[in-house]
DNA sequence: GTACCGTGTACAGGCGTAGG
DNA sequence: CCTACGCCTGTACACGGTAC
């Protein structure tokens, strides 16, 4: 289990550090309207590291996070025309259904939990999100603030907070994981970092960065969050693009109409399906004797073999060679034994 | 040579679901 | 309701490459 971080520095004047953020962000000189309530001053971050073991359900996990993150802070209502979203972009678009349920939740319930922002590090009079993307976004569209805790983070503390929020819902699919994995890569946050972001170990992200990366990035936006697939289903399919033109061919399925028509999971399995069939189609191949005859049929699919025999064709010949499928085996052996 | 890191493979446990 | 099954996820471990 890869350890949560902690966002405290180790340093010896970790405290002066914590003062300071936690002033800064009421200091700030911006439009901030309503309520400025402070809570309790604490350790707020570095909590995170040392509670969430026992709990067992994600939601609650998550929230605890959340918790945790914006524990001891001023709840500020922002104007969400404001707020820029994170610079490291996690989850793929939601269907407009869900972001119509997910806004009605907050029109009908309020906003509960506040966002959680930092001041843009450009010194503009802006802020960018760490977590709280799809609150945001029903502000945005509901025309109301929202209510955010401010808080002044590293670019590394923006995306770890970012990441174990998403890790602690579980909301996040499979590719989802994988592709802010990279892009954190790409940015040159260090494994340290995008581990502790992540919540996973050195070879689980390795996985994550490996499919995210060799997966064409037009592949992975034409399927989409596909909930319903983890990470063997995506290797499997990193796999099958691998071989022969597969690639090239992956290209023109998912251009095609009816298949931006189907849902986001009916693409992976569309997807997947159609490169297999390539796959053994391509691979299949007939076998003629000398004779003329097309005694057998050879077909490839990954790591397996078969030979078909048909009886129609030549009677009896499968019988004849399981039969002496000993005597080959012996043969092979002899003939390349093993190192 | 040793330690460390990234990667790939195998396996076990948990979870959801279909079928009896 | 129980069981079998398939799938996902986390973990252990081995291997190759690289830095010291």
């Amino acid at each position: 289990m890869a350890r949560k971080i902690n966002f405290d520095p180790p340093t010896a004047d970790a405290s002066a550090q914590r003062a300071e953020v936690h002033e800064a962000a009421p200091q700030r000189s911006r439009p901030l309207l309503g309520l400025e309530r402070p809570i309790k001053q604490s350790s707020a971050l570095g909590a995170i590291s040392h509670s969430l073991g026992g709990i067992s359900e994600k939601v609650k996990r998550a929230e605890e996070i959340e918790q945790k993150l914006i524990e001891g802070q001023v709840i500020v209502e922002l104007d969400p025309g404001l707020i820029d979203n994170s610079f490291v972009p996690d989850r793929m678009e939601a269907t407009e259904e869900q972001n119509a349920a997910f806004r009605e939740l907050i029109r009908e319930h309020g906003q509960n939990l506040p966002i959680l922002v930092r001041p843009k590090p450009n010194g503009a009079e802006r802020y960018e999100v760490a977590f709280g993307h799809r609150r945001l976004r029903a502000a945005r569209e509901l025309g109301i603030k929202v209510r955010a805790v401010v808080r002044s983070l590293t670019d590394e503390q923006l995306v770890i907070a970012q990441g174990q929020e998403n890790s602690g819902r579980t909301d996040l699919t499979f590719i989802e994981r994988a592709r802010f994995a990279a892009r954190l890569e790409d940015r040159k946050f260090s494994r340290e970092i995008v581990m502790a972001s992540l919540n996973v170990d050195k070879a689980a992200l390795s996985r994550l960065i490996a499919i995210a990366t060799r997966v064409p990035a037009p592949v992975i936006d034409a399927i989409g969050p596909a909930p319903a697939f983890g990470r063997v289903r995506w290797q499997e399919l990193t796999d099958l693009l691998e071989r022969d033109h597969n690639r090239a061919r992956a290209l023109e399925i998912v251009k095609a109409p009816t298949f931006r028509a189907l849902d986001t999971d009916k693409r992976f399995e569309t997807l997947a399906d159609g490169l297999r069939e390539k796959t053994s189609r391509a691979r299949a191949e007939t076998w003629a004797a000398k004779d003329g005859t097309h005694a057998a049929k050879v077909s490839r699919a990954g790591k397996k073999l078969a030979l078909i025999f048909d009886d129609r064709v030549a009677p009896r010949f499968g019988d004849f060679v399981r039969e002496r499928l000993q005597a080959l085996y012996d043969e092979f052996k002899a003939a390349d034994p093993p190192a």
